[in-house]
Order: structure tokens, then C-alpha cells, then sequence
DNA sequence: TCGCCGTTCCGTACGCCGTACGGTACAGTG
DNA sequence: CACTGTACCGTACGGCGTACGGAACGGCGA
């Protein structure tokens, strides 16, 4: 992994897989932010040009390192009613998340468009629609669930990298030790139970709950 | 705004107000990735490194933004019931991210932790609590709910840039008509329902009402 | 076997970036 | 008028993405 590439690497040892599966570690390891190709280019041991014989560029790789981390979460279909493929799909989105972090950056700025993602929709829209929905609220039940889903698994990738960096941690302990009571009475009280329930899998569980119940009145009201 | 600084600039025309306005302006013009402090100095008619009197780096300077662009989203308290205090919180919220787009890029990295989001949290909880609900359901919600309106409002900015650049537009339409009917027949069958709900006013208050629809099913349950 | 060619791999270079370091010039104080 | 602290900045270093042209190799027809 260090030997620094003084030869040519031979031919074909190379290939757009290896390339996405390998940046896709990196991509986990450095996040977005610090990724570069050249760093991932030394992990190959190939020089950096090279990765222009697979990708157009940086973009053009990242679009299909997202693609390729979100495609296991549609792997298999879901049963049961509509609610539990409803939570099927949603628990296996916030796990493939959960697994490769950096689909929190990729996602912000590239939301689902590929082949992968249309997976998980196709799922999600079935469900819906066979739940009752007509076209445009299954629509935008599909976007509020994916909101749903995206933002707060964001938040417990966020609080989990939190907890692990102390320094970080003391930084975030300070600022809520540090607010006036006076003025924020009840986030005061209550900052030791934000924390503390802030991801996990019951918190993502409860929003689920709150989701899919509004959504069982809605189509009752009307669908 | 073009003429390069040939001459020192006199003291005191700076300030990190000023500087923090005008990286907000930068930041929603060019977005978080394309942003630079050397064009920042640019715009401000200054040299980079004196950027450096008022900020440690950018990274204290994007967080300065962050509390900054966040800090109007709280200006007004909340009245009526805990679901109308709810409703006008979250409301502004979005506003106040749909206003300035890159707070989708800077909370998705940095999330809330300075004193300008205490406000909205202190607002929430407080409504939450009113409304019923124990120290932990009400920490719950209110993740559930700051999920939600991020993870919504950020699908809906993306959109918005989507179709303002004719290019990205096509593309995804690509790919959209190139979905294999017979593999995502849901999919293809609501892709223009999708594309035409996702974002604006009407979607987001669909999912807000689905969301405090399942917190008062909740609260009647179990407080 | 040899020569050719398309593909794969890469060395170099350019213009960006953040920022460490040290210097300069000015406001305010004595 | 000298002194000092601070606001401003010139220079430079290492790293980034990538345009461009060239080198090396596998395979194929002669």
C-alpha cells in the first residue's frame, strides 16, 4: 500500500470497479472533503492521470461512487403491507448510510438520479401507491420520506463522528454548558436527553413512527 | 468590485460583520464548494491573508456564516398551540435555508451548534414540551423534526439549481426516460409526478402535517 | 517473426487553493 | 516626536484537479 509506484504498473491490473470500490474506502475513511484523486491514486499505486482512462474526472467518479455504496440498499423487495415496506426500504437506505458515511456529502450535493437509486423509489412508489396514494401524494410522500430519511441519518453520522473525535466533543460540551439558562431554559434542561437520544436506532425508529402514522391518517382523510 | 487593490487599503474599512455579509453573498452566489477565500479578499477589495485578522481559517469563518445566515431563522417568537408554535418554527427555518442555499452545504457538515440556532431549539423543545411530551419523546421529536425540514429543504434547493441549469436539467430527463419501464413501472409511471411536486410551499407542508399528524397520535398513545 | 496500432499508463506543467511567516505602515498613546 | 500594538499584506510552500503529449504494452495481420 506505500510502496510508492517507481515502475509502470502492468496492464489491466486496473479497472473502473476497483477504482469506485477503493474510493469509496478512501471516500469513508477521509471524508468528502479531504478525498483527492491523487491520495486515491496512491492507495492503487498508479499515478493519478491514470484514473482518466475510467472517468471523466473527479465528478464523474464520485457520481459513481455514490451510485455504487447506495446500490446494496435495494438488493432485495420488500413484503408485507405497505407500511412495512415502507420501513423495510427506509431501515436499509439509513444502514447503507450508516456503512459508507460519506453518502452524507455525496448525497447532499448529487441527490439520487442513477440507475441505483431507482431501486429504492420503485420500491418506496409501490408501496405507496398500493397503500392508496393517487400520483401526487405518493410523490410527495416519497419526498418527505426521503427527506426524512437523508436528514436525520445525517445528523447521527454527524453526532457519531462528534463522539468520536474528542476534541470536537469538548468543543460541543462547551457551547452547551456555556448557553444562558435564562434565555434557553428548555434547551438547557433538556441538552443532556438531545444527546443522548440523538441517533441510534430508536430515534430513527420514532420518526419513522411519526411518518408512517401521518401517513395512515392522510389516506383516511383522503387519498 | 473589479479593481484589483493596487494600493493598501485604509484601516478600519473591515470588520468580521463585513467580512461574514459578504462571504454569505459569495457562498449562495458560487456555492460551498466553489468558494474560496481568495475570491472572497477579491470581492472585498483586500489581500487574503488579511482575511486572517478576523478568522483563524476558513473553517471558523464558514461557521461564523453558518450562525450568521441561521441567526435571522429565529428572530420572532412563536405563538398559539404547540403545533402552530411548530409550524411557524419549521417554516422559518426553511425560509431562511431556501433564502441562502448554501446553509444546505454548511449544516450539512457543520450541524447547528452555535448560540444563532439555540433560538430555533430552544423554541421547539419549549413548544414540545407544552404540547406534552416527556424529556426524551420531546428530544426525539424535535431530531425528527430538524431532519426533516433539512433533509426536505435540501432535496428542494438541489432541485431549484437543477432547473435552473439547462444542462443538469437534460440529463437527469436522460435518465429518467431511459429508465427500463418493465424493471420500474411505478417509477416511470410517476416520474413527472415527482419532478413537479418536489419543492414549493404545498410539498413541504404536506410533510410538515404528516409529521405533527403522527406527534399527536404519539402523544395520545403515550406522552 | 516483425511491424503496426489502439489502448493503457504516466511525466510534466499550469493555475488554482489554504495558509505559515515575516514585514510594513498606520492610529493612538506618552 | 518616538514608541508600540495592530491591521494590512507580499511571498512562498505544499497540495489540488486536470490538459496535453508521450511512452509502453497487448494483440493482430503479414
Amino acid at each position: 500500500m506505500e510502496t510508492t509506484a517507481r515502475t509502470r504498473v502492468p496492464r489491466n491490473t486496473l479497472s473502473a470497479e476497483l477504482i469506485v470500490a477503493s474510493a469509496l474506502n478512501l471516500l469513508d475513511q477521509v471524508g468528502v472533503e479531504a478525498f483527492s484523486l491523487r491520495a486515491l491514486a496512491k492507495n492503487l499505486g498508479v499515478a493519478p492521470m491514470t484514473l482518466y482512462t475510467y472517468f471523466r474526472g473527479k465528478d464523474e467518479l464520485l457520481d459513481a461512487v455514490r451510485d455504487h455504496a447506495l446500490g446494496a440498499a435495494a438488493l432485495t423487495t420488500a413484503y408485507g403491507g405497505w407500511q412495512h415496506q415502507i420501513r423495510t426500504i427506509c431501515r436499509r437506505l439509513r444502514g447503507q448510510i450508516l456503512e459508507h458515511p460519506c453518502l452524507t456529502g455525496l448525497l447532499q450535493q448529487r441527490p439520487l438520479a442513477g440507475h441505483e437509486s431507482a431501486e429504492s423509489a420503485e420500491s418506496l412508489l409501490k408501496a405507496l401507491v398500493e397503500g392508496g396514494f393517487n400520483a401526487e401524494n405518493a410523490a410527495r410522500a416519497y419526498t418527505t420520506l426521503l427527506g426524512f430519511v437523508v436528514g436525520v441519518t445525517t445528523l447521527e453520522v454527524r453526532l457519531l463522528e462528534e463522539n468520536r473525535d474528542p476534541e470536537r466533543r469538548e468543543k460541543v460540551r462547551q457551547i452547551m454548558t456555556g448557553l444562558p439558562p435564562e434565555r434557553y431554559p428548555t434547551l438547557v434542561e433538556h441538552a443532556g436527553a438531545l444527546r443522548q437520544t440523538v441517533g441510534g436506532d430508536t430515534q430513527f425508529e420514532f420518526g419513522l413512527d411519526l411518518v408512517i402514522a401521518g401517513m395512515e391518517q392522510r389516506l383516511i382523510l383522503a387519498g
